[in-house]
DNA sequence: TTTACCGATGTTATCGCTACCGATATCGCA
DNA sequence: TGCGATATCGGTAGCGATAACATCGGTAAA
């Protein structure tokens, strides 16, 4: 393999023109079995790997849905993706995924980057964008899919939660169980719209019953159990009597959680705790905690259909605004 | 915004060439900074994003560095990837994730996608491919390493540790403390190549010493919590006089953990916890369990850093091979 | 037998951008 | 004033594949 095999040097060796070549490799009709056994037969005995930058640029398709989140770190976007990808398997669709950092500017560069590959899709955490980002995806020859959030104006498409009603209830659950003395611990909150709403929603909720917050801690860096351990030691530290903490991130209750454990506090009776995203490190420990499943994979999964049908019907999808209902568990903090 | 905006609708409202607005975009070197600042002015104005598929082809060059990972959920290969892409960012290349799922079939698909897409550099997990994939990435024209792993023979440049050892030297460690009735639970186990070799290098180091592994469960889902809390309980059970357990990560043996926690087990007095990884869901628990520090994210930036050095130097680069030395924390729970 | 038609294949014309190289403008200097 | 060296810019020719249409035997229907 002297230098790169190319389709018409299959073609020739093949004895058969790049057309019918293209055709077979791409499973097209109108090629006679011989011949695509042939063709086929003599592409994999040469390993040849189409070129597919050419062969989107000539069909002007490209068989890829940009997948734009914030972080893969936080345990939350795996399964968000995993959905996706579960969809997507039924179809020639892969999904490509862009890490935005919570940062707009970011976000904008990443995205711009996808689109310049022309995807056949995109699918992007959150509804905040930069004005530019706003204009590129407005501009789009794709679906546009705005996921995880609900709280604000999609694009066009959107599959989300509302994380200000999902406060709002935590609040109510929080209050229904007699706490009173209510402590707030979030992470990266200036960045995490979506954490932000749900203190927003969580801040109303205790107002409406005129409760307000005993204490409150916005971290800035990520969400981490020893990050959530120390915060909330901290915190109980400065308020001795509270009695209940809601945590942005069940990464964070978890931390709360682990404290208690060091500490010998129990609970929910010396201090109740209740995160946010029913993530899967929940499962196993001693005690269930509070949460509020933040429907990832249903998310995810939505997500991809809409592209799909996009993809499918000719003309422009008219807007899909699809609002799931998170389910609160409250396990046994609270 | 009727239809797509072209580059050669940028250059005419700009009033100058295709060419040199192409150069003005891509901030080449032969335009003025007047014609530049036009071109780039209404460009901006009119939000065009430039088509990367026709430019890749007619530059026969993509700024993009396929990574191919098991999984995102394990917890473990977003590290490696923040290393890749934190070493990337002083280039243009980024990143582009693909998931072989822990099978060889997928692996394979996976790696032919993206080699047709034709990267500036291919980073995979492991050095166990099928043979068409092995082929696919000795022909491919762009530099390929092979990271995470050291035990076996790499296809050219590779950057990992040696499981093998990592698994002999925690027996050797476990054996130093006196335990002797060993239990090992590890997950994904036949498909996950690196905790088979941790679980062969166990084993061997056991036998050195005259010791065999008293009790064993290999099982073939996901690692998480709840199973390693699970699998754990199973085995005392079976084994209620067993003195340590070994986990092939650090997600079951944190589950393991959980067990005592809730059984009231003390660790390690009754009985002693190692898993693997030093994850940081290990980072805050009551109690420091032992691991041993798999290297991710220097491997992930050493990895982009062979990728960036393949790129500058005119001619092949010689086979790099860079065995990490991983750092066992013994914690308190050994 | 003739004609319409169909499956299998080949030919031509892009797709949108950039490498390559030639053309032009500008300027310093003898 | 005239020359070459620089700085800018533009025309042409692909990059490697595919869409669309043309071709061409051969078969079924008339």
């Amino acid at each position: 393999m002297i230098k790169k095999m190319l389709l018409k040097d299959v073609a020739r060796l093949a004895g058969v023109s790049e057309m019918t070549a293209s055709r077979a490799l791409r499973g097209a009709p109108d090629v006679s079995n011989a011949t695509r056994a042939k063709v086929e037969e003599i592409a994999r005995a040469h390993g040849y790997v189409p070129n597919r930058i050419a062969g989107s640029l000539s069909s002007q398709s490209v068989n890829l849905v940009a997948v734009v989140v914030p972080s893969l770190n936080s345990f939350v976007f795996p399964e968000v993706l995993s959905g996706i990808s579960s969809v997507l398997k039924q179809s020639p669709l892969k999904p490509v995924v862009g890490i935005s950092g919570y940062e707009m500017d970011e976000e904008e560069e990443v995205i711009r980057e996808m689109l310049s590959w022309r995807p056949s899709g995109l699918i992007v955490a959150g509804l905040e964008h930069s004005e530019a980002t706003q204009k590129m995806l407005l501009q789009a020859d794709c679906p546009v899919v705005e996921v995880m959030d609900a709280d604000g104006t999609p694009l066009r498409h959107c599959v989300g939660i509302s994380h200000l009603q999902a406060g709002r209830d935590m609040a109510a659950q929080i209050l229904a169980r007699g706490y009173r003395r209510i402590g707030f611990i979030g992470t990266k909150m200036p960045q995490d719209f979506r954490a932000r709403k749900r203190y927003d929603g969580f801040v109303s909720g205790l107002a409406e019953q005129g409760i307000a917050l005993t204490d409150l801690k916005h971290y800035a860096g990520d969400s981490a159990i020893a990050t959530g351990r120390l915060l909330t030691e901290q915190m109980l530290a400065r308020q001795p009597d509270l009695d209940c903490i809601y945590y942005s991130s069940d990464v964070m209750s978890v931390g709360g959680y682990m404290h208690c454990l060091a500490e010998g506090l129990s609970v929910p009776q010396d201090v109740a705790l209740a995160g946010f995203n029913n993530l899967p490190i929940l499962e196993g420990l001693p005690l269930q905690l509070a949460t509020t499943d933040a429907c990832r994979r249903p998310i995810g999964e939505r997500a991809a259909e809409i592209v799909l049908q996009a993809r499918d019907s000719a003309a422009d999808l008219a807007p899909i605004r699809e609002i799931l209902s998170p389910r609160i568990n409250l396990g046994q903090s609270l």
